[in-house]
DNA sequence: AGCACGCCGACT
DNA sequence: GTCGGCGTGCTC
C-alpha cells in the first residue's frame, strides 16, 4: 500500500511513501503522519491513497509514524484547503499549517523524551579500567549512579559536556539503558469558565426573533448548504436566535462553529454564551478557541473537537479550521467585521472561508450582524444568501435622528464656503443651552487631499483605477497612487465646468475656529494626533469631557473608541464623505462602523440622539447609512435601484490582495491564477491599456495587488505588464465582468 | 524549508 | 592548489 503524502516542510509536492503493515489499521486519508524526508523526519497530511507517476514504487521509503490514530484534517478540511490554495493563490502547504494548529504539530514533535540510567552496576576494578581506557564514558557513568531515578539525555548531556557518541558507547558495551518516554503535559482546563454565572432561563422571544428562529430550524431541517444573512439591528437579539440555532443543530447530533470577532471573545461572553448553551443544550461542552491560549489548552480543544468528544467550538478567525464532526452550523457573529481577514498569508477570509466550509458539510452558514458587509449584502439582494430581518429592538430603545445635509445647498445658501451648516450650528446652541454636550467628528482616516467640486460633488478618479487622484501641491498636478497616472491640476470642474473646484480635507484647527466664531462661549476641546502627542492628554480630555467641563468636543476617529458619554445628544459629522474618496473599502467599513456606533450613543434616556451628517455627496452618504443604521427614508432598495455606484465604498471588493515584490510570488499568482482566470474570467476582464507608467514609480507594496469590484462594472487591478504577459492578453480587453468567487449561484 | 551540489573568487 | 560565497534543484 502506499500513501500520497503533503509534507509539512514548505515545499508544495506530493510525495509518496510505503505503509508499513503494522501502521496499515491507523492510516486514512487525513492523517497526520511522520515522514523520512532527505535524512530528517517531518510531518506530513495523507491526501490520497495512491501510486506516484513518475517515481519508481521500489524506491518509496516507508512512512515512519502515524501521529494520531484518527485523521488530523477530515477530508472537508482537506477539500477546503484545496479551496483555499486556488482561491487565495496560497501554497498547500502553507494552508495545512494554517489548519493544523502549531499546538498539534508541535505535540507531534516533542512526542518523547530520552531516558538515561545505568543498565548494571559494575564492580570497581572494571570501573577503574574504564576510567582508564575511557574516561568521557566513566565520568557518564559515575554521574548516573549517583541517580535516584533516570534521567534526561540532553540534560546529561549538557551537564557534563559529553556527546552522545559517549552515550552511543554506554549503551553499546551495555552498561547504560536508554529509554523513551512520552511527555506529559498539564490537561486543560480554561479559565473562561470562571466569569460570572449567567441566567440561563430560556429568554422570550419576540415575534421577529420568533420568525428568524423557525426559519432558521425550517432550513437546519433541509439538511443542504445555505447561507442565511441575519440582518438584526442592534440589540435585536441575535444571540438567542444563534442559541436557538445551536440548539437544533445539536440536536440532530450535528456540530457548531461558532465565529466571533478577535475582540468579542472576552470571559463574560463566552461564559454568558455557555451558561445559556448549557441551559438549551445540556451535556454540550464548548471549547473556546483563539490566539491567546496556550499550547496544551490549544491541543486538548483540538483533539476534544477531532476525537468527536465536543461538539461546538467558539473562537476567532482560525476557529473556521477546528476539526469539528458531522458539521451542521457555522455561525459567523459580527460578520461585517475586518477581523475575519487574515493579514498574513495565506491571506483569507474567516467568513468566506466558513461560506466555503458550510458548502462542502452541506450545512447552514449563519452570518450575523446589525450592519452587514457590502458584500454579504449584495449576495443577498442578489439571492445567494437568504435574507432574514431583525427590524425591532429588543430594548426599544430609539434610534438616533439622523439629518443629512447637503454641503453644496449649504455653500450656496450661505455664499461662500462654510465647514459648518445652519443646521448644525443651530442644534449646537440648543445644546449648549441644554448644558448638553456635542461631539464634532472630522472623519480624517486615510486623508489625502483630492479635489471636489463644491458645485456638484465630482472628484476626479483615475481612468485606470477609479481611485481618487491625490493632489500634489508642489507641482501642481492629481496623481493616482496606484498606477501612476499624472495629470495637470484642473481650474474648472471637468464634470459642471463650475470654477469652484477646491482641496477637499479640512484640519480639526479650522473647525475649531468655525466653532469658537459661532460659539465663543463654549468650552470647547480638539482631539487629534497633533494635540494628543502628550501621553496623558487622551485620558485627561476624557474625563474632563465627561465630567462635563467641555461642552463640544472636536476630534477625529480617536474620539469614536469605545466611548460612552450619557450627556452628548448631538454629534456632527463634518465632511462625512472624506472617506468615501480614499481605495481600501476596509477603512471606509471602519470609519463607517465608528460613525454608527457615535450615531448609536448620541441619546439621553428614551430621547433619541441627534446626528448631523455634512456632506457633499448626499445620496452616497444616505445609502451608507441606510445600510448601516436603518434610519427613515432611505430603504435598502435604493441600494438596488442606483446602478451607477461612483464611489469606493460601493465597490464591491470581493478578491485579496497579494503585497511584496517577491517575483517568486508573482510567479507563483500567475500560475495559480492562469486556470482560474481562464475558467471564470476569461473574456470577461477589463483592462484599459498598459499601465500608463513605469513600474519602478508604483510603490513596491502596490505592484502585485489584484482587485476585483464588482460593482456593475467589475475590473481587474493588478501589474498590467505581468498579467499581459502571463496571460498572453491582447492590449485592449473591455468588457465587463461579474465575479462570483464562492460560486453560489 | 533544509540541504546538497556546483561553479567562480581570495587565500593558508 | 583549497575554502567559501550563494544560485539551483531536490526531497518519495
Amino acid at each position: 500500500m502506499t500513501v500520497g503524502v503533503h509534507p509539512l516542510a514548505g515545499f508544495d509536492k506530493l510525495l509518496h511513501y510505503k505503509v508499513p503493515e503494522s501502521l496499515r489499521a491507523q492510516i486514512a486519508i487525513g492523517s497526520l503522519v511522520r515522514i523520512p524526508i532527505m535524512n530528517r523526519l517531518l510531518l506530513g497530511i495523507v491526501a490520497e491513497f495512491s501510486e506516484p507517476v513518475d517515481f519508481p514504487v521500489s524506491r518509496l521509503k516507508p512512512l515512519a509514524d502515524v501521529v494520531y490514530p484518527f485523521p488530523a484534517l477530515p477530508p472537508d478540511l482537506l477539500s477546503l484547503a484545496r479551496w483555499m490554495s486556488s482561491y487565495y493563490a496560497a501554497k498547500h502547504d502553507s494552508i495545512i499549517e494554517t489548519m493544523l494548529p502549531a499546538a498539534v504539530r508541535n505535540a507531534a514533535n516533542i512526542k518523547q523524551e530520552k531516558l538515561l540510567s545505568i543498565a548494571r552496576v559494575i564492580p570497581a576494578d572494571e570501573l577503574a579500567a574504564l576510567m582508564k581506557r575511557a574516561p568521557a564514558q566513566s565520568k557518564l557513568y559515575q554521574f548516573l549512579a549517583q541517580q535516584f531515578k533516570p534521567q534526561k539525555k540532553s540534560l546529561v548531556i549538557g551537564r557534563l559536556g559529553a556527546t552522545a557518541a559517549v552515550v552511543a558507547a554506554l549503551v553499546k558495551r551495555g552498561l547504560v539503558l536508554e529509554e523513551n518516554r512520552r511527555v506529559e503535559r498539564i490537561a486543560y482546563t480554561d479559565d473562561w469558565s470562571t466569569g460570572e454565572v449567567v441566567a440561563s432561563q430560556p429568554h422570550n422571544l419576540n415575534p421577529g426573533q420568533q420568525t428568524a428562529v423557525d426559519t432558521i430550524a425550517a432550513t437546519l431541517a433541509e439538511n443542504k448548504f445555505v447561507v442565511t444573512l441575519l440582518h438584526g439591528v442592534t440589540g435585536s437579539g441575535k444571540t438567542e436566535v444563534y442559541l436557538r440555532a445551536m440548539h437544533d443543530a445539536l440536536a440532530v447530533g450535528g456540530g457548531v462553529i461558532f465565529l466571533v470577532p478577535e475582540v468579542a471573545l472576552t470571559p463574560q461572553t463566552v461564559s454568558r454564551l455557555r451558561g445559556r448553551l448549557e441551559a438549551i443544550a445540556p451535556g454540550h461542552k464548548c471549547m473556546v478557541w483563539h490566539s491567546h491560549l496556550s499550547e496544551g489548552e490549544r491541543l486538548d480543544g483540538w483533539l476534544s473537537l477531532a476525537t468527536g468528544e465536543s461538539k461546538i467550538v467558539v473562537g476567532a478567525r482560525s476557529a473556521i479550521f477546528a476539526p469539528v464532526q458531522n458539521l451542521k452550523l457555522i455561525i459567523v457573529d459580527e460578520e461585517h467585521e475586518p477581523a475575519y481577514k487574515q493579514d498574513e498569508t495565506p491571506r483569507y477570509h474567516g467568513r468566506d472561508v466558513a461560506v466555503m466550509r458550510a458548502k462542502l458539510n452541506n450545512a447552514l452558514c449563519l452570518l450575523g450582524s446589525a450592519t452587514p458587509s457590502l458584500e454579504s449584502y449584495s449576495n443577498a439582494q442578489a439571492g445567494k444568501y437568504r435574507l432574514i430581518g431583525l427590524p425591532e429592538r429588543v430594548d426599544a430603545r430609539k434610534l438616533p435622528h439622523i439629518d443629512i445635509v447637503d454641503m453644496r445647498v449649504e455653500i450656496v445658501r450661505q455664499r461662500g464656503f462654510t465647514s459648518l451648516s445652519r443646521k448644525l450650528v443651530d442644534a449646537m446652541h440648543a445644546r449648549f443651552e441644554k448644558r448638553e454636550q456635542t461631539i464634532l467628528f472630522l472623519n480624517r482616516r486615510g486623508y489625502s487631499p483630492s479635489m471636489q467640486c463644491t458645485k456638484c460633488g465630482h472628484v476626479e478618479e483615475c481612468p485606470h483605477c477609479s481611485i481618487t487622484m491625490t493632489y500634489h501641491r508642489s507641482d501642481e498636478k492629481l496623481r493616482c497612487h496606484l498606477c501612476g497616472q499624472e495629470a495637470v491640476a484642473p481650474a474648472r470642474c471637468p464634470a459642471c465646468g463650475a470654477p469652484e473646484i477646491r482641496w477637499k480635507g479640512m484640519g480639526t484647527q479650522r473647525v475649531e475656529e468655525a466653532v469658537r466664531r459661532v460659539l465663543p462661549k463654549a468650552r470647547l476641546e480638539r482631539m487629534d494626533t497633533d494635540t494628543m502627542s502628550k501621553k496623558n492628554r487622551f485620558r485627561e480630555i476624557l474625563s474632563d469631557f465627561r465630567a462635563g467641563k467641555i461642552d463640544i468636543l472636536i476630534g477625529t476617529q480617536m474620539i469614536a473608541k469605545g466611548l460612552d458619554f450619557p450627556n452628548v445628544t448631538l454629534v456632527g459629522l463634518i465632511d462625512a464623505d472624506i472617506s468615501m474618496h480614499i481605495p481600501d473599502f476596509r477603512a471606509n467599513e471602519r470609519t463607517f462602523q465608528l460613525l454608527v456606533q457615535v450615531a448609536g450613543r448620541a441619546g439621553r434616556g428614551d430621547r433619541a440622539g441627534e446626528v448631523v451628517v455634512q456632506t457633499f455627496t448626499p445620496q452616497a452618504e444616505a445609502i451608507q447609512f441606510s445600510r448601516h443604521a436603518d434610519f427613515e427614508g432611505f430603504a435598502a432598495s435604493e441600494l438596488k435601484m442606483r446602478k451607477d455606484f461612483r464611489y469606493p465604498p460601493y465597490r464591491h471588493l470581493i478578491h485579496h490582495l497579494f503585497r511584496g515584490p517577491s517575483e517568486e510570488k508573482l510567479k507563483f499568482f500567475t500560475e495559480q491564477w492562469a486556470r482560474h482566470v481562464e475558467k471564470e474570467l476569461a473574456g470577461r476582464v477589463e483592462l484599459r491599456g498598459p499601465s500608463p507608467s513605469p513600474i519602478e514609480k508604483i510603490k513596491d507594496e502596490y505592484r502585485y495587488q489584484v482587485w476585483y469590484f464588482t460593482n456593475g462594472v467589475t475590473r481587474v487591478i493588478a501589474d498590467l505588464n505581468a498579467l499581459r504577459t502571463a496571460f498572453a492578453w491582447p492590449d485592449d480587453i473591455t468588457q465587463v465582468l461579474d465575479v462570483d468567487p464562492v460560486n453560489l449561484t
